[in-house]
DNA sequence: TGAAATGTTGGGGCG
DNA sequence: ACGCCCCAACATTTC
């Protein structure tokens, strides 16, 4: 009667509804399966997934009370254990990244054929993406009237963690280690174990801090980097350490308690919502994170820069928010969403590179690398994607830095070498004065880059480089 | 979930 | 008193 509960993307015990299900029938023999067999090379986990994967699976293992752990193809694996547990069933949470897909509906067929059961459940959306449909049953292009359309259907209440008995007898697998998912020569996650704690308590108490003291304000201020008033869940939310369904509850309940939150809880919802839409879109347009969603965008000359990129990639391109949010990517794992806007923008638009380029390195080095969401923010920046920025929508790194950094204390403290500038300046070292770079210790080509390319000319070129796409998609 | 160029308006200095 | 210019402050348009 034991049934096995393949985790991949649902990593926690509560509102998970293959766990419940299995946990209702009899003893459980959860599997985790390390898979680089199934997607596309350019889209195996990246390493600072990897890391996180390590944490949270330690985190599952521990509350769980045990975990069967695989690598390898999941088609051979799962089937094979099935057979040698005498498993009568195996149940799990659906993926949406289209080789996910494509390989769980084979799974299903083979163990079906061997007379195994086979259930999948919904655990890591509001919505399956099949299931918001327009007037004429098509899928949503647009991010509003999709959203609406959500907001009209209930969300289901988060189930609580289920009692169950774990049954590993007779299996033996690997330890975590062998997975070698962490870094050590070298370790460029060093310290991360302070700022990040993967799993589901973590999750839990992230949810709880940020609606405790974030979400107060969220609406004018979640874009200010130098403030403490994002949620910080992307990666808990892409490993299904949390819920959508859990955040929803949550954050409906803190509005309810606290009336003048409303605004604040709706706005944070729809960044939930943007999630959702990511998932429609990819799953509708399979081809999302690889080919340009306007096909027009085929026709923009990219520029075929190695040293460009990679100044972009190590923060050295001479645009302080620029560089900042870069280099709080390498060091941390994550990047405010404003400054990734910014960021991504800058690469695409300023350098002209193509928009895979970046969204390559961010899924390399992103804690919360998800499919669906890089491939869509990425085309959305690119002005390439669906209910996209359109292309000429160009930021000036140092007015948005200005903006949404006034104080200049994000760049203080990811371009610790500009830290002595004044205010005006911190934004655009070369605006200024030599006076003052000499006194704050700045030395443009020595100390910190001069601009990698005038802010004015490569918003002119973009704009012309743009007059291709423009005349193919007449 | 822009930015820059261009257009318009209105107050104040000035001859 | 009046027209003229300047220019800031907004508004509109364009990319």
């Amino acid at each position: 009667m034991t049934t096995i509960v393949w985790f991949r993307q649902d990593l926690r015990l509560a509102d998970n509804p293959a766990l419940a299900f299995a946990a209702a029938r009899g003893p459980v023999l959860p599997l985790y399966v390390l898979d680089d067999a199934t997607p596309p090379p350019q889209w195996r986990m990246g390493g600072a997934s990897r890391w996180w994967l390590r944490h949270s699976l330690a985190a599952l293992r521990d509350s769980l009370g045990g975990l069967a752990i695989l690598r390898g193809d999941p088609r051979d694996l799962v089937v094979d254990l099935a057979r040698r547990s005498g498993a009568t069933s195996v149940v799990w949470n659906r993926c949406y990244e289209p080789s996910a897909i494509a390989r769980d509906s084979a799974i299903k067929a083979s163990l079906r054929e061997t007379g195994v059961e086979a259930r999948s459940f919904n655990a890591s959306l509001l919505n399956e993406p099949w299931e918001i449909t327009t007037q004429g049953g098509g899928p949503y292009k647009v991010f509003t009237p999709y959203w609406r359309a959500c907001l009209a259907r209930p969300v289901a209440p988060p189930a609580p963690a289920p009692e169950f008995r774990v049954d590993l007898s007779g299996v033996s697998g690997l330890a975590l280690d062998d997975l070698a998912l962490t870094p050590n020569k070298p370790d460029w996650a060093a310290g991360w174990d302070r700022l990040w704690t993967p799993g589901e308590a973590g999750a839990r108490a992230r949810l709880a801090d940020f609606l405790d003291a974030g979400l107060a304000g969220y609406g004018d201020l979640r874009d200010r980097c130098d403030l403490p008033h994002v949620s910080r869940l992307s990666p808990h939310l892409h490993f299904g350490e949390v819920s959508p369904r859990q955040v929803w509850a949550s954050a409906r309940m803190a509005a309810a308690q606290t009336p003048a939150l409303r605004r604040d809880a709706d706005k944070f919802l729809s960044e939930i919502g943007w999630r959702e839409f990511s998932h429609h879109l990819l799953f509708h347009f399979p081809t999302l994170p690889d080919r340009n969603w306007k096909a027009a965008f085929d026709a923009f000359e990219w520029r075929d820069s190695v040293a460009d990129p990679r100044a972009w990639r190590k923060g050295m391109t001479g645009y302080p928010f620029v560089d900042a949010g870069m280099r709080e990517l390498w060091r941390t794992g994550t990047m405010h969403n404003r400054v990734r806007m910014i960021a991504a923008s800058f690469l695409v638009k300023h350098l002209r590179v193509d928009w895979r380029a970046g969204e390559a390195w961010f899924w390399d080095t992103l804690l919360d690398a998800d499919l669906a969401n890089n491939a869509a923010g990425w085309q959305w920046v690119a002005g390439s994607g669906a209910d996209a920025s359109p292309f000429f929508r160009i930021f000036n790194p140092v007015t948005q830095g200005r903006k949404f950094d006034p104080q200049g204390a994000y760049v203080r403290r990811w371009c610790p070498e500009l830290a002595r500038l004044p205010d005006e300046f911190i934004h655009a070292p070369f605006e200024a004065p030599a006076g003052v770079l000499a006194q704050a210790g700045v030395r443009l080509g020595e100390t910190y880059p001069r601009p990698i390319v005038d802010h004015a000319l490569a918003r002119a070129a973009a704009l012309d480089g743009y007059a291709a796409v423009k005349a193919a998609s007449v």
